[in-house]
DNA sequence: CGCTTACTTGAGTCTGGTCAAACGGGGTGG
DNA sequence: CCACCCCGTTTGACCAGACTCAAGTAAGCG
């Protein structure tokens, strides 16, 4: 699903690498105002994206999975405004953000791969920006289960066949710009027609295409991606 | 304010661009669902992009201001995801889609400004994902308001001195998740508030500090930023 | 002068928020 | 081994911010 590297690329890239970072589910791994000399490519597992408000209301802004770029904001435009935080186990790669403009220079194929991602980033928002500014809280929830099993899938963090998604409604409200207990009961009721069934680890999807048209949503076309 | 070129760069930039777009107030500039071969980067005006809904509700997700790139992510991603129009009359610098490539060969800290400029687009829609998901109505109108005067001072749209934004009620809705009706009656408020007056053009902002208090936002600092 | 576009306002409704309480499973320390 | 606690989920009652419907005003324009 990734587009290959050339062997140069991949050397650059190797050299290009710091090391890597584990983390577990709960470790903050970028916070908002702090300026982290890092920048990471997320190898396995997941985590989301998030800004607060003084008073402590929350949102999440986006989720990153396999393949995206964690820090990249930081990189460009100084200090983070927004917190990372892992969803489960995770592996990132971690690089320096001085030499980003070293990878351009050396690498003009991987500086496009970078707008790319980049990009579609930013395509995914206008999407989340969508559904919370429009979408009926019905309707929200299907849109972000769907959307999430969709990326979880291609990126191989849930298995596709059985489609378990470890996140708590609490987290799914704060994605969703709902409260906690109207979440609750709007999933509730996603259940109770059939659609998806809540167990101790999460949430399982029991129809992906109910819920993709009850959200009035589909995948974009999964084209072959570049990683960095 | 924006990043100075130096003259090679300036000669690529020139021969890269493929002439000037001229565009009237309500013209759109991009269409959802299309494949054009043209990217652009505004030289005056300002307009908005938007996302539509099979019923018809619309999300106004982002402005686009001199220095923006619009139809970057059909550009990259394949068929564009929303939509652009006008909000005045409004110059735009056209190029082909297939050459950017070319720049980030030719020129990679091009191509680390386009990135930069994505970036920063990516950040502004973080900070309306969070006004449309956790804001009250008056917040979010105040933080909408605020943004776009602050961004249209910048960039030479809107004179500073004198903050008269020409804006429907309807768009402003649109941009915030919020109905016609309840966008006036909030806008009404504010007026009543001494923070701004609607005058035939639009709104006229009286105290854009306390706007920006209500919205519990501030503006990023000004850094210096590129231009392509 | 009629038409259109945008703004205003009021009345009534409803989606979604708040508050409060209880449940259930898993971990832990006595 | 059990009591307790914590975290996440669940439910009910009540409230309110925001939506819809409807109608009216005001300005600009052909």
């Amino acid at each position: 699903m990734f587009r290959p590297l050339s062997a140069d690329e991949l050397a650059f890239v190797s050299s290009f690498r710091k090391g890597e970072l584990h983390a577990e589910r709960g470790d903050t791994i970028l916070m908002e105002g702090s300026r982290n000399p890092h920048l990471y490519t997320v190898l396995s597992g997941w985590a989301f994206r998030y800004k607060l408000l003084p008073d402590g209301r929350r949102q999440v802004v986006n989720f990153a999975m396999p393949g995206d770029l964690v820090g990249l904001q930081g990189t460009l435009l100084g200090e983070m405004q927004h917190s990372v935080e892992a969803l489960s186990a995770m592996t990132l790669c971690v690089f320096e953000r001085q030499e980003l403009m070293e990878l351009y220079r050396a690498h003009p194929d991987l500086g496009y791969d970078v707008t790319w991602i980049a990009s579609r980033e930013e395509c995914i928002l206008d999407e989340n920006l969508l559904a919370v500014g429009r979408r009926t809280a019905r309707e929200r929830l299907a849109y972000l289960i769907g959307a999430i099993a969709e990326r979880g899938a291609d990126t191989g963090v849930f298995d596709r066949e059985r489609l378990e998604i470890p996140i708590t409604q609490q987290l799914l409200a704060d994605a969703l710009g709902l409260s906690l207990v109207h979440t609750n009961k709007t999933a509730r009721r996603l259940a109770a027609d059939g659609l998806l069934r809540w167990s101790e680890r999460g949430c399982h999807i029991l129809d992906l295409d109910a819920l993709q048209a009850i959200a009035k949503w589909r995948a974009g076309p999964n084209t072959r991606r570049p990683f960095i």
